[in-house]
DNA sequence: ACAAAACTATACCGATCGGTATAATAGGGG
DNA sequence: CCCCTATTATACCGATCGGTATAGTTTTGT
């Protein structure tokens, strides 16, 4: 196992524990068994460490939801994979979906939120696109795409939350549950 | 204008901007004009500045939640006043609200979540009771009071994220918008 | 074999971190 | 007026912050 990863395994511990400006660079390189200018000659920076710690968690799962989040005439139909496939990276690897939520909420203009703040309009774009697509054949929703979005994310990250606490789990029929609410609401 | 008041007040400005961790004590004292000492006097260490902001921000909020969570038979009726109450607390105080919002994303280790999670255990237990106490009246709803909450609070703090950030606005139109979308989905 | 490039260790930088010992000042009650 | 308490300032603490200058050590391409 090289430094490199061995420093980017090390930051995403730290950080998802205890946050980005709850770790010092000091700790990071110690639990990684090497110096700093080990971390510095690869990442230039702190920042640039938590850069390339996103770069690498949010890369291959972005790829995908743009291919989940095509409408293909079945608005249930695309949500159910986008919701499948938002669990399943949060299972995957909890510990970057802990760290990469919690920097969503962070302050607007610190490391954590700029740091993120790309990847969060990405994906915001995606859904927002899937549920305009989907206007076209549910006219009742003309107009809604991007609150529709925000509250269909929101709704997600609330479970996965829950289940980052061990209060649910996020198995198979919580995906219909999930789904179903966002749909129909709470009372059929 | 004494000083404790200038101290919290510079300090609920700084923490809602730049997060608890990325605030010094040393910033705080310059902008509010006095030293160090002063702030220890009133407030032992900077955690016990934080938990007396909280505690100032959150004290009369709580005990309006309580009487607006009350179930009398019409779950709309209690779930609406509950969504205004929320709205209007993150209208009249935005920096509070954005602050409190983002420490229940923090680390779970961090002086800013524990100091914030007593409050949100509150929060979820009124709610919780409220969806539990309705179970009497909605059959289908037995049994999903926790997850019912946490998914109420969710959609609640996703719309207050978007006003915060204004793109969108807690008005009137929304609480309604809001509410009907919990309660029947994006569908009618 | 050799030089260039990539990598890593020692030791250090100024600044800031949260917190405090000591003492001066202010205000109120007797 | 005097004492007592509350409040505030000066000056300082050791530790840690992110970051780096320098030099040594490996690895790589030729």
């Amino acid at each position: 196992m090289n430094n490199q990863k061995l420093l980017l395994d090390v930051a995403l511990k730290l950080f998802s524990e205890r946050g980005y400006d709850g770790v010092g660079v000091q700790e990071i390189v110690d639990l990684a068994q090497v110096t700093k200018p080990t971390l510095y000659h690869y990442f230039s920076s702190k920042r640039g460490l938590l850069d390339a710690l996103l770069r690498k968690g949010f890369m291959p799962f972005l790829g995908t939801l743009k291919a989940a989040a095509q409408y293909e005439g079945d608005l249930t139909r695309s949500l159910e994979k986008v919701i499948r496939l938002y669990f399943n990276f949060a299972k995957e690897q909890p510990d970057f979906y802990r760290m990469q939520l919690g920097m969503h909420f962070a302050p607007y203009q610190s490391d954590a939120y700029t740091a993120v703040a790309l990847y969060g309009a990405e994906q915001t774009k995606l859904i927002e696109a899937l549920f305009r697509a989907a206007e076209k054949d549910h006219g009742n929703m003309r107009g809604r795409a991007a609150q529709y979005g925000a509250s269909f994310m929101g709704m997600l990250n609330t479970y996965i939350n829950l289940a980052i606490n061990h209060q649910i789990e996020l198995d198979d029929s919580l995906v219909y549950k999930v789904l179903h609410q966002f749909m129909h609401g709470i009372f059929s």
